[in-house]
DNA sequence: CCCAATGTTTGATAGTCGCGGTACATAGAT
DNA sequence: ATCTATGTACCGCGACTATCAAACATTGGG
């Protein structure tokens, strides 16, 4: 009956030490972004949902990767782990950001890690894309 | 005197080609955060004025990557090299999400590269900072 | 021509990253 | 206790990264 409560003991930063170089790091990579992409509708998901067809010790190295930057938050429960963005966090750390992070994923398709068809971030702040600030494209 | 303009060739990714996780990728480095940040001020900086006390060849490794990714436009002249940020093709591609991105590594104290004391981004699109939208700290 | 200034290219080194495979640990069910 | 499901830890491999030093290329000036 599990009395003893050996429940995994995860590393999370705290929002003070959230660095911005590491958050981007963990970022640049088109697995993790798909991953952070498929936790952008705010609910929880297992390394399991999140797997696609990577192996697990690779989907381990991705979540340590986003968990120890300061991007999602990892809860222990029986043999599974839930997965869960720190947007919270990452809004008092830097504002709006995210969002427009994952706005621009998503408009260059990179929602393709377990769940497609998320049109919208639910994500604090409205979407990006909105009045764009007259772009003059005319460098060279 | 110099009839026969042998300017250097640099290769700049289309708008349509700049990727985001290259372009995250590229942001992902403190030094070349800094590079960012220093270009930030709309002007055009020589290689050799963004070079704080690193080796020549690493700047032109960090140059060669921001460049490459979309991040900065370089402009041949004579023996010097002038770089600029590709502000406006990256506001049609991501828009606003440079400004945040700078905002973000000012606030974090990433201005150290060459030029520091600068305030303000002077990018398109207001400062950021300004106005969050109301961030509720409560995730624990 | 030679020399200085500015970048680029090459080579070398030490470290990290992405990935998978295997073994291990934990919780739940039989 | 055994089996299964879910993750993690550890190991190795190939590739990439950051860094510098040295050699090279190009331009401009004596």
């Amino acid at each position: 009956m599990c009395d003893s409560w050996r429940v995994r003991r995860y590393f999370h930063p705290d929002p003070k030490d959230i660095r911005l170089p590491a958050v981007l790091f963990a970022l640049s990579d088109a697995t993790r972004l798909g991953i952070v992409l498929a936790l952008s509708d705010g609910r929880e998901h297992t390394a399991g949902e999140l797997g696609g067809d990577i192996a697990k010790s690779t989907m381990t190295h991705h979540l340590k990767i986003l968990r120890e930057s300061g991007l999602l938050w990892v809860r222990s429960e029986g043999t599974r782990c839930f997965n869960s963005l720190r947007t919270a966090d990452l809004e008092q750390r830097y504002p709006g950001l995210l969002g427009h992070l994952l706005g621009s994923a998503t408009r260059d398709g990179y929602g393709s890690a377990g769940d497609r068809g998320n049109g919208r971030p639910a994500l604090p702040g409205r979407g990006p894309g909105e009045g764009p600030a007259g772009a003059e494209a005319g460098t060279d």
